[in-house]
DNA sequence: TTGAAAGCGATACCAT
DNA sequence: ATGGTATCGCTTTCAA
């Protein structure tokens, strides 16, 4: 049993396959007894346009593709559940490909671009120069989300890290800390990178000397593990900067349950990104909120603009990240009296 | 500047475009010396093989859609994640629609069929019969993924919730608790309706009488707020079967934050999942794990049978839970003298 | 092995 | 407002 087709639904209303199609198109032209001819043929034959063959002879999909490295880290899933409901909202499908960090992303590149999707997203955090321009060359509208690449003409929406990493050499500074640590990310993410420049170009303005930085991943194990080597040391740090939420709960749990710290007089800890974790009792991690929102609402903004002008000069948007003050770091007064910061997931929907 | 196509390839590699199809085509007949012509040209124009083109002639896409609700449930990510990856690895593309809560998967279905997928992926908790047979009748095989739907004509992979619920309501009764309770996820889920079932059914056939179901949904704040009225009762339970980890986490929260109440000696809690934060030292939760991994190849295989022979008869598959053995429930000493369980989230790459 | 030509199911231009 | 027809880029018979 076939799927109908144009024809099948001419056939059965007795006009012409043009008709038909002319129907299903939003402002075309059809006598309104035509049209409901046609729709009750369409109706009954279950007929539904092929979107593949309006795609060849349209030139376009209305599919944009989303490449996404490691959907399980968290706020990936909020940010590509958004960009879809988006997506979705203005008519264009996702077609989504997964890019593992020990693949890159120009893998995926070469069989996203035969389903000639109209656009691309790319939410993967270690992208090089290269791959970038070769984005900008495809002739598609790239948008990079959460990364920049400094010098390649591709648009990007992506956090302030730098400014981020300095906000937080400053308060920590301000509050007396003296041994300060930074535990990474993913080594080669942008993210790591520019929030530990940030932070160590900072304390280093200010005369810091006793400043580790200590390798991780983006995971909550490598959180816990970098803490276990960190707090170790002879000289253990009283104050750690982590990468991201995720790896600052993991470092959390090993200063808790590991080496029976109290948080914060025994160390302060300050995370990245402001999980809804970050705002649970067990945790009460003090953070830096992205406007995360706001960059998704961008991103697809931008997207859209360049479908329709794909020529026009690429943008990169920068967004400040904010202090989110709850109970994990010892801060100066100014701070401290701060009003309190809103509990649990709620700010995921609202306040951002 | 367009994109080259075959006809451009052919004529600058002076043959004829069916060859240039041929040299694309996995198993076709060419020369040797055609072959390595063809394609330098090919890469000389930067061709790519068209696959909307393809799609329309061959009458297959290749792309296999996935409807889930709410992305940003946990372990759906994960489950996401893992299902482009093995498509991938089979030559599918994956097309992805976000269906909220609010609205049925069916407003999703007819865009989906528009995009002419080869297969669908359903992992939507709430699903009604008549859109599982709506589905089984779109000619097109169509998997659910932890949801099956009694009666139905469908393919589906999911949990035995009920049985698991029955097995928690022995540990629980035989551990000697009194007061026992269940806290809901989404109110219509399969998943939901299933573990309380199981739960309550096999509480009765003990003779427990003193049970009660607190409303709930899928998320933390939910948990939290329903341990918050379930505690405040003045016959507070002294157990509390929650219908998944993520709620858990905010039932445990609430119990030791809110009500000071030492966990498990005032209060055992048992989630279901086993999402990576259950095994983190702040919560320590006493789970079912589900095997997650074996269910998604499952789905894989049994939509890939499917593929090749769509008439074949429509497969339910149950997956039994185990239990995982931590801090958060007091358990009959059989059980608790188990071998502890593994930490953190390795597990989600290996033991499944 | 290669080339010519007929689809695949729409859209869109051109007549009427 | 409607019908006829070329077109989109590829696959796949059928001949050569």
């Amino acid at each position: 049993m076939k799927r109908a087709t144009s024809i099948d639904v001419a056939r059965l209303a007795g006009v012409s396959q043009s008709t038909v199609s002319r129907v299903f198109t939003p402002e075309a032209s059809v006598s309104a007894e035509t049209r409901s001819r046609v729709l009750a043929a369409a109706a009954e034959l279950g007929y539904q346009p092929n979107a593949i063959a309006r795609s060849l002879s349209k030139q376009n999909t209305n599919i944009i593709g989303i490449a996404m490295g490691r959907i399980t880290s968290p706020f990936h899933p909020y940010v590509l559940e958004k960009f879809i409901q988006h997506l979705q909202e203005v008519g264009r499908q996702a077609l989504l490909f997964s890019t593992p960090p020990d693949r890159e992303v120009e893998d995926a590149l070469e069989l996203i671009m035969q389903y000639q999707v109209d656009g691309l997203i790319i939410t993967s955090a270690t992208i090089s120069t290269e791959m970038a321009d070769a984005c900008a060359n495809l002739g598609i509208p790239v948008v990079l989300f959460n990364r920049y690449v400094l010098g390649a003409r591709v648009n990007a929406i992506c956090t302030d890290n730098v400014e981020a990493g300095r906000l937080v050499a400053n308060l920590l500074l301000d509050a007396g800390h003296k041994r300060l640590a930074y535990v990474q990310g993913t080594a080669n993410a942008s993210t790591n990178l520019d929030r530990q420049k940030g932070f160590f170009d900072r304390l280093r303005e200010r005369g810091a000397t006793e400043v580790v930085s200590e390798p991780g991943d983006y995971t909550y194990e490598a959180g816990f593990a970098a803490a276990c080597r960190l707090l170790n040391r002879p000289d253990r740090p009283d104050a750690i900067f982590v990468a991201s939420d995720i790896v600052a709960l993991g470092v959390l749990d090993a200063a808790r349950y590991r080496f029976d710290l109290r948080i914060p007089e025994d160390l302060s800890v300050i995370g990245f990104d402001d999980i809804p974790a970050a705002a649970w009792p067990s945790y009460n991690l003090t953070t830096i909120r992205t406007p995360v929102n706001r960059m998704i609402e961008a991103t697809i903004d931008l997207l859209l603009a360049r479908l329709d002008e794909p020529a026009a000069n690429p943008q990169t948007l920068l967004f400040p990240g904010a202090l989110v003050t709850r109970g994990s770091a010892r801060l100066p007064a100014p701070y401290q009296v701060h009003p309190p910061q809103p509990t649990f997931a709620a700010f995921w929907e609202e306040a951002l």
